[in-house]
DNA sequence: ACGCCCGCCTGTAAGC
DNA sequence: TGCTTACAGGCGGGCG
């Protein structure tokens, strides 16, 4: 499922190959797509407008028009992918915009858990939306935001209203690295565990940005131009249930959360408060 | 106000 | 082999 590595790849290779163009051609056959819109009035206010720059907001795609943004969510199984118009659609392709210069883009959804919307510049439910997990600057502004937090850390990374951007699979990673277990309460972190969560989340995200995302055997993530990621290939703990950890090669576990997988090596991340050193 | 769980979906894979 | 069932989970909303 997309995540804030994957989002940004798409975001910075639409931003070079559609800034500037024109939309001139609209083609929305998945009314689920386009929940809040009636057809109708949705392309009418795509038409004709000119792509200024595409932006992310967390896990949504802002694309900043000459007049308003069209947003886009791409759920847990969403690809935009560009193309030839001439080429056949996919199976589960929803919305289709036509560019100037021939170029396709085209939004494909299976389970159709994302969607599409037209925005004014206010941008609605995009502005409740926590920090960016890039943005913040230092691990004492992380400590600050998790001071008041009693929550458990997994479900608080996750929280799109806290931190924007980090879902199952890098919040898994990134607890790793930080040798901190799904469970600690936020607000009992040490300076030390900190520091620690905030260099592990800094750097996992900008590997899995490096890598092109993250791509699994079950899942639909590609690019804009259909190729996988590769960050899957650097994975710690993610679907890796009784793997030996890369680290101590003690196997990797995996618990429910909510519901939902959650992966993590029991020994280099204890229940009990232990010190790993200051290092990494 | 917060934590937890459900419903929305389809494709894949495990199990009988 | 073929059918049924479980699972994957982001997010909004409802409930306690």
């Amino acid at each position: 499922m997309p995540e804030l590595p994957e989002v940004e790849t798409i975001r910075r290779d639409l931003d070079r190959e559609l800034s500037g163009r024109v939309i001139e051609r609209v083609v929305s056959e998945g009314a689920r797509s386009i929940r809040r819109h009636d057809p109708v009035e949705f392309v009418c206010r795509l038409l004709g407008r000119t792509v200024v720059t595409v932006d992310r907001r967390g896990k949504y795609l802002v694309f900043h028009l000459d007049e308003g943004a069209l947003v886009i969510h791409l759920g847990m199984s969403g690809q935009l992918l560009l193309a030839s118009p001439e080429l056949s659609l996919a199976r589960h392709t929803h919305v289709v915009l036509g560019f100037s210069g021939d170029r396709d883009l085209r939004f494909v959804d299976p389970r159709t858990f994302g969607e599409a919307f037209v925005s004014g510049p206010e941008l609605g439910e995009l502005s409740r939306l926590g920090v960016d997990p890039l943005s913040v600057v230092s691990a004492s502004q992380l400590g600050s935001m998790l001071a008041a937090r009693t929550t458990k850390l997994k479900p608080l990374l996750m929280d799109q209203h806290f931190l924007a951007g980090i879902g199952n699979i890098y919040s898994d990673e990134i607890l790793f690295t930080a040798h901190l277990r799904y469970d600690r309460s936020a607000a009992t972190l040490t300076p030390t565990e900190v520091r620690r969560l905030y260099r592990a989340m800094v750097s996992i995200l900008e590997a899995g940005i490096e890598h092109r995302g993250s791509s699994l055997s079950d899942e639909q993530y590609r690019d804009v131009f259909g190729v996988t990621g590769s960050h899957q290939n650097h994975h710690q703990v993610y679907a890796r249930e009784g793997k030996p950890c890369r680290r101590c090669h003690q196997p990797i576990i995996r618990v429910k959360l909510g519901g939902r997988s959650t992966f993590l090596c029991p020994r280099c991340q204890p229940a009990i408060l232990r010190d790993f050193g200051s290092s990494r």
